[in-house]
DNA sequence: TTCGCATAGCGAAAACCTTCGCTAAACCAA
DNA sequence: TTGGTTTAGCGAAGGTTTTCGCTATGCGAA
C-alpha cells in the first residue's frame, strides 16, 4: 500500500495556478512564458503539467477554439482557504489563533493591512 | 531533470514531528502507537520513516539507551514559521495581511486569542 | 544458557511528481 | 497544395515518498 495522492496542489501546480488567476484564461504558450519569468523550463513540460492538471481537475479547457485556453477550476480564495486549513491542522494543532498571532510577529503586514486588521477585529469582538 | 527533494517536512514527517512536540522524546514503539490513534500502519514502516528523518536532520537519535530514543531536531515555533512563510510566498503572493485577514475571516479564533491578537496589533501599531 | 519477543535495519516495491524527447496534428503563408 | 512552424499528446526516465517483508540483533525470563 503505497503513498496516496496529495490532497493539495503541488508547487508547480500552484504556480500555474497563480498564473490563471491573475492572468484569466490562457493558452499553454502564455502560461509557459509567464513560467519562463520565473524558472527554466521546456514548453513540453508546462503541456504536460496542464495535462495532468485536467485530469486532477485543477483546470477546465475550452476545446472549442484554437490554440486551446486554460482556465483555473477553481477561485484563488477558495484555494487558499483550504491550504491554510490544512496548514492550520497540520502544524498549528487546529488554533487559528496562534498561526495569526506568529503570521503578524514574524512577518511584516503593511499599515494599511494592519488597519484592516483592526477593524475586522472590531467586527469580530463586536459580534459576541 | 527530475523533481527535487521537498524544502519542507512531509504530511508523515511532520505528524510524527508534532508527536514528538507534543511527548517529547519518545521510542519508536511510543511514536507508532500514537500515530495508530489516526491511522492504521505497520511498525515497520514508522521505523523507516525514523530513520529517513534521522538522515533529513529533522530527528536526533539517542543510543546510549535503550530501546533508542528520539527528539525532534527543531523547535514547533522555528517549523511552523518557515511553513507558514512558505505558504505566504507560495499562495498568498507575499502578503502576510491577507493570510490573516483570511484566516480571521474563515476559521474561528477564540475570544482569548483576539484579545491576545488585538494587543500584539496594539503594539505593531504603536511602534511606527 | 537458551528461548521467545521486542527492537532495529535493509532493500525493494508501488505510487507519485516533474522532467523531456519524439511524434502527430493543426495552422499559416507562399 | 505544400512545407515550415506552432500546438498537442504519449510514454518513459529518474527522482521522491511511503509502504512493508524479512533478517538480525538485543534483552529478559524461565
Amino acid at each position: 500500500m503505497p503513498r496516496p495522492t496529495a490532497s493539495q496542489p503541488t508547487e508547480v501546480e500552484l504556480q500555474i495556478l497563480a498564473i490563471l488567476w491573475e492572468q484569466g484564461a490562457c493558452s499553454a504558450r502564455e502560461i509557459h512564458n509567464a513560467i519562463l519569468e520565473t524558472r527554466e523550463t521546456n514548453y513540453s513540460t508546462t503541456v504536460k503539467m496542464l495535462s495532468v492538471m485536467l485530469e486532477k481537475d485543477l483546470v477546465k479547457r475550452d476545446d472549442s477554439i484554437r490554440p486551446q485556453i486554460f482556465r483555473a477550476a477553481t477561485t484563488q480564495k477558495r484555494t487558499q482557504t483550504k491550504l491554510l486549513k490544512d496548514l492550520i491542522q497540520k502544524a498549528y494543532d487546529g488554533s487559528t489563533g496562534s498561526l495569526v498571532l506568529q503570521a503578524l510577529s514574524s512577518q511584516k503586514a503593511t499599515p494599511e493591512e494592519l488597519a484592516e486588521i483592526r477593524e475586522l477585529l472590531n467586527q469580530l469582538e463586536g459580534e459576541k
